[in-house]
DNA sequence: CCAGCCGTGGCAACAACCTGCCGACGCCGC
DNA sequence: GCGGCGTCGGCAGGTTGTTGCCACGGCTGG
């Protein structure tokens, strides 16, 4: 058995590493004509966003695959992602894209790529290095998890509408994630950012809810999962 | 220049990975008559405690070096790591070697390795996947370095002292992240795990102990770096 | 059996955190 | 200017988290 492939059996095909997946089906997103996308990290998928930055001198330089310009692209982020400071250059790629329709959901998302309602890609653990993706194409397989993620989708609020709110907590909070992650009392904090405490706890609550998280523990542990600390 | 070795100059040779450096250093382990040794995670150093668990197939089995027998092993790690499920099984490993001693240190420890006070290793961050190692030989910066790691070791407690404590936490830790990660409210956990309120919070504080945490939020932060949520 | 030890959990006091409310201030657009 | 709008931050009242204290019960060695 090649080291790539995992497991092959009715329509589903598992395998480690997402240059495989890049491997496997770049062709397809060539002519599909809707391709729809879920991520909880920046990083996630990202081959399908344009270039992937690789240290110097690697040779797995690779590019977005080609598209259609009239294929329907819709992608919904968790909302954490919005606080990383390179969201704003990601957009940027994303929206170059003419039709593209993105969204911003408050709940975790399985990290999905769906083409066509005829192959959906999931994402799987990650063990011993690289992450494992299921490439599915059992049709009712693909119609079940289209229809999930239509839920998602349906349930996820434009990212226009997110990002309005969302402008000021964005510039201050890698100075509150800094706070937070040293344990600095709220007193501290906001003196320290020449802040009231009220509003700083206002910035604290602004950040939960953009992580989802119901306790600052839950904030921590999401924080770190985005890499924001 | 090989995509290998990133900048050498004054007694510092700067590596991406830790293949790489187990390549340049196996041979040092050999004869060496002290190490010493902090790690901020279970994973680190992983070469250096017996063959790596790489996915089946993959060509990067390593075995651990040899070592002689007498040896002075010292070895300081993060007090979080020993909530860790695989912590007794990677310490049965560790005290094999007859010399070998343990603490534990409740604060942040720098990724550091240092041969007989000729060789210090030292993990830089992350970047771009692989992880970069600083290899110093110069021997006023060695002797610096040794002289920071004496007073952290001075400073960490007794692997055995500290473990005599921690018996009962690491039985419910699991458990109790998970509750926490999930935001669940102190009432509801402690109902959920059958304790009383007092003696859930009791856990929640020896949890953050554990983690060198102030707030749950740090605490959150630190589990989710030790993969423990 | 008893004394000592230990984990438990209720109570309480306190610190920290969360939020609704509201007045103050600055910034427009009219 | 002036009314609307939005942010700020104090205050208050509530919830949640943190800790010391202590009584209770189980266990153990004498």
């Amino acid at each position: 058995m090649p080291s790539t492939a995992r497991t092959t059996d009715g329509g589903v095909t598992v395998v480690r590493g997402e240059e495989e997946v890049f491997r496997r089906t770049a062709h397809l997103f060539a002519d599909a004509t809707s391709i729809t996308c879920a991520a909880n990290t920046l990083s996630s998928w990202g081959w399908t966003n344009g270039p992937r930055v690789i240290a110097d001198g690697s040779p797995h330089d690779r590019r977005v695959p080609p598209r259609r310009r009239d294929a329907r692209i819709r992608k919904v982020y968790r909302s954490g992602m919005l606080l990383d400071p390179s969201w704003p250059q990601r957009m940027a790629t994303v929206l170059e894209h003419p039709g593209a329709e993105v969204r911003i959901s408050t709940d975790e998302v399985n990290e999905t790529i769906i083409l066509d309602g005829r192959l959906a890609i999931l994402a799987g653990d990650q063990r011993s290095g690289e992450r494992s993706y299921s490439l599915i194409t059992r049709r009712e397989t693909v119609h079940g998890i289209s229809a999930l993620f239509e839920a998602a989708w349906r349930s996820a609020t434009d990212l226009d509408v997110y990002d309005a709110g969302a402008a000021e907590i964005r510039r201050l909070a890698p100075q509150v994630l800094d706070l937070l992650g040293r344990g600095v009392k709220d007193e501290a904090a906001a003196r320290e950012l020449g802040l009231g405490v009220r509003t700083y706890r206002r910035r604290v609550a602004e950040l939960m809810a953009a992580l989802g998280a119901d306790s600052r523990f839950q904030a921590g542990v999401r924080a770190r999962e985005l890499g924001l600390v």
